[in-house]
DNA sequence: GTGACATGTCATGTG
DNA sequence: GCCACATGACATGTC
């Protein structure tokens, strides 16, 4: 039955406060109220389970608390219903569940985002993921240029006949390793944004420029932003199955390169952009539950494309959606996707093979090609209709990598929405931890002395606060601070030489409830006890296990203090103090104190009863007064442990939340190298493919071919259609794992 | 007068 | 069976 009761009532309070954090709502009010009485019993525990307690003993401590009673009182008081009602609010994180704060980050002197650019896709219920950022507007213009142009590149078809003899056009091994793909031009494609500014310029001529610049044949490299010959359309969107491959005007697959480009989430300065807005917003950009995704995409005011996931018009915004419009200067009006802006950034330089129609779609949530890079910038997932089409594309290790994480992002911010979890929350939580050495959280909402005490208190181990501290922050509850309030448990059981003076005193005899009065007096108002001088020394005892000798010492006055007038307002204080038993046993004739008759060991107790000639009236009596010190004392401590209960849950929930804050960012992270990666490879496939030629010196049309990862890390140059092939295999065996 | 709170006490269960 | 302890339930006092 005990553990049932202790599996009970910390099991389930715990299990609750996980499922909570986890993001199921757990009610628990609805069981707590009223109609399920016992669980209410359970985890409430009795009326008084959560209320200040004292303890009277330190021997009784519980668990090598080793907390001074007397700091305990006051500590426990307020943490615990501070706690009591942190832990009934668990389950009541609420927030709106598509209440969006979003910041639109919008330039100025281009034109402000208009005022549809909130509509972008924020809206977590239906997007909340990266995918679906961009989604909605990517999808409809992926659908309607793609498969025209992919169907009119088909026909184009670049015969490629074998540029050196070794070289097949089925499937030519570049023979170029991975090293090819360094990064030796990260750095001017971080210059990406610069050529943005320079390439908005050019957006209006680009499109009307496809077919001059594909005759121009210049294709402009993805990272130097070198223009170089091109001696075949640099078109990679093509390539890959999500388009359609049918024949399509010369001019237009020039189009195609951009998207490539765009669906490079971000260009490599957004991270420093990133973390520049990052530092303006804070973590204000993390309090929107959805704006992970919001904030990662749409806060770099500078990376157009993730501008443009997030401001991408005609995307249907959520209701509640608090748009946060931070005036960023530089960025064009007209993010769009695949705004030419967008689609130029890779190529800026060049406008002649830029001309991108906004036709191809690559979102954030592209995939990479798995072994296919073509497949790599063209994720089914996003060109719906391109994958239709032309067929699934090649798993992509990066792809699948990003997917999932980018999957686990959204259902980690749909969990975070409906949970509640504020992601600011829990940073400035965990910063709060940081900076305190951790246990005061929750200052801010607890009385002004709770959080010394509470820290102290906190700890189960009960580290306490000293008996002045703690008894300084009880007297916020009481209204006034006493110092004296530590005593005011003094009622507890008397000394031998207490007993004896009331004896002397005499005339106490029976109960009397006016002494919890007066010690309830004694902590409102120190003045009152400061009044009576002999009050001053009266060390009210919270330990029924302390020795005698030493209350003795402590408790009573000097006997040099004690004026003959004062002795009878002593004597009735004492007397009020002595608790029912007391009298009771002054009235028997106890010749040993209450102390002693609680505390002793049981051989002792009864040598000690032994050593007296006692009635059965008296010996039922001090039985009796053992029986109900020691449960008195059990009481105390058995509330104590409620209390610690609740201040390890607390301490518990505050560190999943910390973890959980931590995790959250530490996704974001990933989440932007990955889009990094991205862009990179989408880069290098470009360049790399671009600068292929058959034997006949033109450039292979991305309709057909496709670039393949080999297993010893080079790269083949393979017929889509063994590559859509292979792509499909690859899809099938993770589905079939998945079985 | 009433409700909340603090504390003590009893009954009961457990080891 | 006794003892110590834990704990729910209740009683009482105080504000």
């Amino acid at each position: 039955m005990l553990s049932l009761k202790k599996y009970l009532t910390e099991g389930l309070l715990q299990f609750t406060i996980l499922l909570s954090l986890i993001g199921v709502r757990v009610d628990v009010d609805t069981y707590l109220t009223s109609q399920l009485p016992p669980l209410r019993e359970i985890i409430l525990g009795p009326s008084s389970a959560y209320t200040q307690t004292q303890f009277h003993n330190l021997r009784n401590t519980l668990d090598g608390y080793g907390v001074h009673p007397k700091s305990i009182d006051l500590d426990n008081y307020f943490t615990a219903r501070r706690l009591l009602s942190q832990v009934r609010a668990l389950d009541r994180f609420q927030v709106p569940t598509t209440e969006v704060n979003a910041w639109l980050v919008h330039r100025d002197p281009e034109g402000s985002v208009s005022g549809s650019q909130p509509s972008s896709g924020l809206t977590l219920e239906s997007s909340s993921g990266l995918q679906d950022v961009t989604g909605p507007d990517n999808g409809v213009r992926e659908s309607e240029t793609e498969q025209g142009f992919s169907e009119d590149l088909e026909d184009l078809g670049a015969v490629a006949p074998p540029v050196s003899g070794d070289l097949t056009k089925e499937d030519i091994d570049l023979g170029a390793g991975r090293e090819i793909f360094d990064y030796s031009h990260r750095q001017k494609e971080q210059d990406v944004d610069k050529d943005l500014q320079d390439g908005a310029e050019q957006d209006d001529t680009w499109s009307g420029e496809g077919a001059e610049a594909l005759a121009r044949n210049l294709l402009v490299d993805g990272e130097t932003g070198e223009s170089f010959p091109a001696q075949f359309p640099a078109d990679i969107s093509s390539i890959t199955e999500a388009v359609p491959s049918e024949s399509e005007p010369p001019g237009l697959q020039n189009n195609l390169l951009s998207p490539l480009l765009t669906g490079t989430d971000s260009p490599f300065d957004l991270e420093q952009q990133w973390q520049d807005l990052m530092s303006i917003m804070e973590m204000q950009a993390m309090e929107v539950n959805t704006s992970t995704n919001e904030i990662l995409y749409s806060a770099p005011p500078g990376d157009p494309l993730s501008t443009n996931y997030s401001l991408a018009p005609n995307t249907p915004i959520n209701q509640n959606v608090s748009l946060h419009q931070a005036s960023l200067g530089g960025c064009s009006q007209d993010f769009s996707l695949f705004s030419p802006e967008v689609e130029s950034l890779p190529v800026a330089s060049s406008s002649t093979l830029l001309p991108l129609v906004p036709s191809n779609s690559t979102s954030l949530n592209s995939t990479f090609g798995s072994t296919n890079l073509a497949g790599l910038f063209f994720p089914p997932q996003l060109n719906g209709t391109a994958n239709d089409t032309a067929g699934p594309e090649l798993p992509d290790p990066l792809g699948g990598l990003l997917d999932e994480a980018m999957l686990d992002e959204i259902s980690l911010m749909d969990l975070a929405i409906e949970e509640g979890f504020n992601p600011v929350q829990a940073s400035q939580l965990e910063e709060e931890f940081d900076s305190d050495s951790g246990l005061s959280l929750d200052s801010s909402h607890s009385p002004s002395s709770l959080s010394s005490s509470e820290g102290s208190s906190s700890s189960s181990s009960s580290s306490s606060s000293s008996s002045s501290s703690s008894s300084s922050s009880s007297s916020s509850s009481s209204s006034s601070a006493s110092s004296s309030f530590s005593e005011e448990g003094a009622v507890g059981y008397s000394s031998d030489s207490e007993t004896l003076d009331l004896e002397e005193a005499e005339g106490a005899v029976g109960y009397q409830p006016e002494y919890s009065k007066f010690c309830r007096m004694s902590y409102q108002d120190p003045s009152q006890l400061s009044c009576l001088p002999y009050l001053e020394h009266v060390g009210h005892n919270h330990t029924y296990n302390m020795a005698p000798s030493a209350l003795d010492s402590a408790d009573l006055p000097p006997p040099s203090a004690l004026k003959k007038g004062s002795k009878e307002k002593q004597a009735d204080f004492l007397d009020k103090q002595m608790s029912r038993d007391e009298h009771r046993a002054r009235a028997m004739k106890i010749p040993f104190t209450n102390d002693k008759i609680i505390n002793l060991p049981v051989e002792e107790f009864n040598e000690l009863l032994s050593k007296y000639q006692l009635s059965e009236a008296q010996l039922s009596l001090i039985r009796d007064i053992r029986r109900r010190g020691k449960n008195k004392m059990a009481a105390q401590n058995c509330r104590k442990r409620k209390l610690d209960t609740i201040l390890n849950l607390e301490r518990d929930v505050e560190d999943l939340q910390r973890d959980k804050a931590r995790l959250l960012r530490e996704k974001v992270e990933f989440l932007r190298s990955l889009r990094q990666m991205k862009q990179k490879v989408q880069s290098l496939y470009q360049e790399v493919f671009g600068r292929l030629r058959d034997e006949n010196g033109r450039p292979y049309s991305p309709s057909q071919y496709a670039l393949q990862y080999a297993g010893d890390g080079s790269v083949l140059l393979i017929p889509r259609t063994l590559a859509d092939q292979q792509a499909r295999r690859q899809e099938r065996k993770p589905k079939d794992r998945r079985k």
